[in-house]
DNA sequence: TTGAAAGCGCTAACAC
DNA sequence: GTGTTAGCGCTTTCAA
């Protein structure tokens, strides 16, 4: 059994009351009986009980996170920084994510909005309904999408895309395919506005393939598709879809960079070893903004606005010079 | 303001009791009493505060997971499989990291502790005394160590190692460096023993190199020790060691797998596209596997034993015939 | 500055 | 089969 706010009032001689303020209101005691209580309260190793708490002060101290997918290597870095950052101000965070059926995610996360005092959204396909539908229940701040009224972080891919095509415009692509990604994620839309406006200003011929599945499988899928178009340069959704692509030309067959360049969005672990030039997302940057965000939201009533963080390419090996 | 068991009963006509029943005991309510309690949950939609339950069940519905590092690739299809599994029977999971300054990690893990029903830990680093003292506290299974007592899941490198040795003994390798983890590490124990017998049997030399950090870094580090040595083949502590090695040796001009072969340990995503051969760590079984026993442990008081998984080489290009 | 007592939302004896 | 009543561990008035 473990030890209770009572046992440390028996050891130290005061009342619950008063350990309860030793702990939470450290002004209203006196130092020489605070100091007393905290020194029995060390002694049995007493540790208040969150559960018990939350039910007086309604804030249980822990942060929902809900991810597509946490083998996605996108997610890992934004998790683990979210998860750091949330600690600091002494909150757990409970990790889903939501890539099984949409039924029993919609009752996990219904669930998990109990015992949570808000949570962080970074899910392209949780539907806009749900997500206000949980709003009114909990606090909640969404990266990378714009629902109405809600706190977000953005990680805007459009300066990214820009560089990209700048980088293989020097390299003398002119004519270039885009594989775009889900048609409701945000981050698809600034990819293909920015890209098509960049593609413009530079005199490029822009071809868009997809929407794709934004994994391995979807890259792999387009190979056939990107070929028949006849451009030098891939500009791809994502790192995965990157991968996919260029997994597949190989078998054919095909000289990657040097038949065709390709380049991701991301800039995933993967990315690095497999010298993938890539746009870098700040994943990490975003989700620690997000934390804060939550924070403030959950702490003063009023929502905290937007914010966007820029990305930039990295440059690797996976595209080079236009062939002929 | 949250819906309770107490409006539901008002709506209901009945009293808090029945629909306590109603929803944790429903074999103890009539039938059709009950369906009028759903009802009226569903019509306000009730949920029950799982804190408050926990209060008086001493079941939180909560487990935590306990690893060394989110972001390394190891890590997530464990965390992912674990979470899914949970979920299943109606936990939700905490996750946490421990590679921050142990002290704060120490707290965390404390403080975690009073909110759940049991861990899973997967962290080498953590002292085996910590976790003697946790475990007191709270049940505890752990992955890829064995601590006196503790139910456990074992992922056996040892067989994966004998067919990486086997592999590249069929390659006509003959002399071969094995980068070494971690020395407190289980994983790395099993396969320093399971190497040297495998060697002998095969009649290869095999030079051990390390303790090395468990990281590119580690790999990159190594670069002149392996060369040095002579090897024709290294097999490393995992994959990240494996292609932060790859990775310097070719910046020296080097050729994988022509001048040199590399397998690594693991097989995580990023060994999928950059063609390491590797040793299959099956992480999702692992996840999932510890999550039964964590349950069994929960649930009935006795302590299941070890769970040993096996492993094996998944074969790609980074290790091929021997030079000369 | 401290104690007493009520109450957070829920479950679990115990009556009826 | 259902209502009554404590009580889980903690916070928070209200008095003293």
């Amino acid at each position: 059994m473990a030890v209770t706010i009572k046992d440390v009032a028996h050891a130290s001689g005061v009342h619950v009351s008063t350990v309860s303020r030793a702990f939470s209101a450290a002004h209203l005691v006196n130092p020489r009986t605070r100091a007393r209580v905290l020194a029995a309260a060390d002694a049995l190793g007493y540790r208040p009980n969150r559960a018990a708490r939350a039910l007086s002060t309604r804030r249980t101290g822990n942060l929902g996170l809900i991810v597509a997918d946490i083998a996605n290597p996108f997610f890992p870095p934004l998790i683990k920084a979210a998860q750091a950052h949330a600690r600091r101000s002494d909150h757990h965070v409970f990790v889903a994510d939501t890539d099984e059926q949409t039924r029993v995610e919609e009752e996990l996360i219904r669930s998990m909005a109990t015992q949570v005092d808000g949570a962080l959204l970074v899910a392209p396909r949780l539907s806009n309904r749900l997500i206000a539908e949980l709003s009114a229940d909990v606090p909640l701040v969404v990266v990378n999408r714009r629902p109405a009224g809600l706190p977000a972080v953005l990680m805007d891919v459009a300066s990214g895309a820009r560089q990209a095509l700048e980088h293989l415009h020097g390299f003398g692509h002119r004519h270039i395919a885009l594989l775009t990604g889900p048609r409701t994620s945000w981050t698809n839309q600034q990819l293909e506005h920015a890209s098509a406006d960049a593609a413009h200003r530079l005199g490029l011929r822009l071809r868009p393939i997809g929407p794709n599945q934004p994994t391995e499988e979807g890259g792999a899928a387009a190979a056939s598709d990107v070929l028949a178009t006849g451009a030098t340069a891939v500009l791809a959704y994502n790192d995965l879809v990157a991968l996919g692509l260029i997994q597949e030309l190989r078998s054919r067959g095909l000289d990657v960079p040097g038949d065709l360049g390709v380049v991701g969005v991301d800039n995933t672990h993967t990315a690095r070893h497999c010298s993938l030039t890539t746009v870098d997302m700040p994943t990490a940057a975003a989700g620690r903004a997000a934390i804060d965000l939550l924070l403030r939201r959950i702490t003063t009533e009023d929502s905290p606005g937007t914010v966007t963080l820029d990305t930039h390419l990295v440059v690797r090996g996976s595209a080079g010079p236009a062939p002929g």
